[in-house]
DNA sequence: ACGGAACTACTACCCCGGTGGTACTACCTA
DNA sequence: TAGGTAGTACCACCGGGGTAGTAGTTCCGT
């Protein structure tokens, strides 16, 4: 069973550089990092290894240096996330979301447009398949 | 500025019983979150207590007994959870939120057809008003 | 008036995200 | 070979959500 947790600030940031790179080292992340708020090396290499014993990075040696990896995808970590909201919020009512983030958060007219594609693509795809 | 922090999942329980009923001692707000988890009638007022300080709630007294009631709205609530969320997940592109919230999790059809609905709403409303 | 009940105050914990210092080790180079 | 350096290990700490025991106070009923 895969649980995907709930990562933080720091932690997202850190997957989407390992997401982006397939892998790093500690200083990799580190640097790819610096240009949103120098953290010290020592917080990434900490905050790794707490992930790791979370289950969503792995690494293996490579000399005296760890390489890190993602073992959550993106998508899995969105998806938990979300539902993880939507579930405290919106007692599991995706549609609410849907509906709050159209009405209450602001979504200009051509992305409007652009999410009617999206829905009507979605009605396609439903009446073949169903969601995983 | 009001920053309406974000709330945690016990915090969110206690401000819905204080949204319905208006205003609430800790005893009331127990008594109704009781179904849910039995906590200790010492964690609710501590919680509230902590909310307190953070600004979400304010009390009054009355003979002993503390009445509580909630100084920021669910929708204030709700806009800043999800602004945040969608600020960490995706960059802050609420269509982006919307976009995984109809290809990954799960919507049927009925819920596709309704937001239909509410997207022709929205564009009705953009044109002559913008957001709130 | 006294004892118990009802309430709040205070305090202590746990967990976890975040942050970073310090210690240790192993390697590499002068 | 001695010393610096790169890199991890270990540890401590803060803040905040969550949980709850215990102490103190006040009031009410017998």
């Amino acid at each position: 069973m895969n649980k995907t947790h709930h990562l933080g600030e720091l932690q997202l940031a850190i997957m989407r550089v390992l997401w982006a790179a397939g892998e790093a080292t500690v200083v990799t992340v580190h640097g790819a990092l610096l240009h949103e708020g120098g953290r010290a090396l020592t917080t990434i290499a900490t905050m790794l290894k707490k992930m790791e014993k979370k289950g969503v990075v792995r690494h293996r040696s490579e000399g005296r240096q760890f390489i890190y990896e993602p073992i959550v995808s993106e998508d899995q970590v969105k998806e938990t996330m979300v539902s993880e909201l939507t579930k405290k919020l919106f007692e599991g009512d995706v549609a609410a979301l849907v509906g709050h983030l159209i009405a209450q958060e602001g979504i200009d007219a051509s992305e409007l447009a652009q999410l009617k594609g999206l829905i009507a693509e979605q009605e396609g795809r439903t009446k073949k398949g169903g969601k995983a």
